[in-house]
DNA sequence: TCAGGTCTCAAACGTATGTTTCAAACAGAT
DNA sequence: ATCTGTTTGAAACATACGTTTGAGACCTGA
């Protein structure tokens, strides 16, 4: 073999296993033997379980937010001065992930569901890599979502980010087994598009929700 | 001591190791310490790991779920006929977890990650036992919120059920770091009954929103 | 052909985990 | 006070983990 194709294998066999097991339960043995690879060549090649897992995000998450930035730049191109609205900017991103070239059918639910795990399960050495790798994407991200809800006091529009980004990633984590329970309880097939087809309309709704507190909410009884 | 108290410090030690943690990132022998008591005693108490990781989750979930149900109860008495509004729904279920008593001031914290935790992290024992423990609140709480959106089809309230569960837990399960970024960047202070102010009508806005897809997502172009 | 670097392999290392053991300490009832 | 079942204690168990080792195979360029 030219190139050893060993390295690509340990990471299809991580991407998978990562996401349907998460980090800590998935071991470096259950990798190299689905890889059919020695146990060795995972601390050879990459040097350590966490550089592995960092090298699991950095191949896709280093497309996806080239794919991202050119994105926006097509968006706030079209828009001229006036800033992209909030359904445009979260289309944007939507269709990024969903165009992302794929390495097989299930590449888009791996996709999500590493994003997903990156978020609940963050080891500290993954969201330390992450943010250094990639800032700016998400920075820029944050601008056009400040600029498209004007309207929001700046802690206002904090917590519906994060509530944004939990029904996301959320979903997204286990959007298979959802698609899974629907599939059996209501007979309905469903592709990651049709789930972001409702979810855009569902967070775009939520963050340009109106006025707050419809019923103060009463403080605990201190017992 | 009249009975042993042992019991206790186990719950209480891995109730906030395992919040603070994950369940597998959480060993015995860190459990154990912190209660200041023998690693035999686990086993000898609970029988096994997983049987404690339940314990912790049946000790405030069967409270929980006892004012859960007697939260429906009164709205549904108060409402007569009619059945409850979705903000209604979501502030009774929404008091029942802030009102919980709670052991310390971490509380409702550790009660909301926990609760993330399940979800994300679950360990299939886990989801099954609490399936069969407390699926009757859980179905209540899902026929209150169909009868409260009468207007979506089944498939969209069944999406959109998730994106509310994904938002909630993931911010409640973060809550913690959330409210610490937020007091650096804008010194603002914030209670998770503040949060609970800002997430329900997020969540009901998103519940109810109007028609989906303003612009078809295309698909993939396939390489 | 041969030397040198790259890679693979089986085996072992040290450590950490969940669990078990069994003797000692304890409690409450007789 | 003594017996009996319950709880604790220190130690060991077996297993699994991430990582390291050193010898061998392989390819490449001279």
């Amino acid at each position: 073999m030219a190139q050893s194709d060993t390295v690509d294998r340990i990471l299809d066999a991580a991407e998978e296993l990562f996401a349907d097991r998460g980090f800590s339960e998935t071991s470096l043995r259950m990798i190299t033997s689905k890889a059919k690879v020695n146990l060795a060549a995972v601390n050879y090649h990459f040097g350590s379980k966490n550089a592995l897992i960092q090298s699991v995000f950095a191949r896709f998450l280093t497309p996806f937010s080239q794919t991202l930035e050119s994105a926006f730049d097509d968006l706030e191109a079209r828009c001229g001065d006036t800033p992209p609205t909030l359904e445009q900017t979260l289309w944007a991103l939507t269709e990024s992930a969903v165009r992302m070239p794929q390495r097989n059918e299930k590449g888009i639910s791996i996709f999500m569901r590493l994003l997903g795990l990156a978020y609940t399960q963050s080891q500290g050495h993954l969201r330390k890599f992450l943010e250094a790798e990639y800032s700016q994407p998400f920075g820029r991200f944050m601008t056009l979502l400040k600029n498209a809800t004007p309207q929001l006091t700046a802690v206002e529009r904090y917590w519906r980010i994060q509530f944004m980004l939990g029904a996301t990633a959320f979903t997204m984590s286990s959007s298979d087994a959802l698609r899974d329970i629907l599939q059996n309880k209501l007979g309905v097939e469903t592709t990651v598009q049709e789930i972001a087809g409702h979810l855009v309309p569902f967070l775009a709704a939520g963050m340009q929700a109106g006025g707050s507190t419809p019923s103060a909410i009463t403080k605990p009884s201190v017992a």
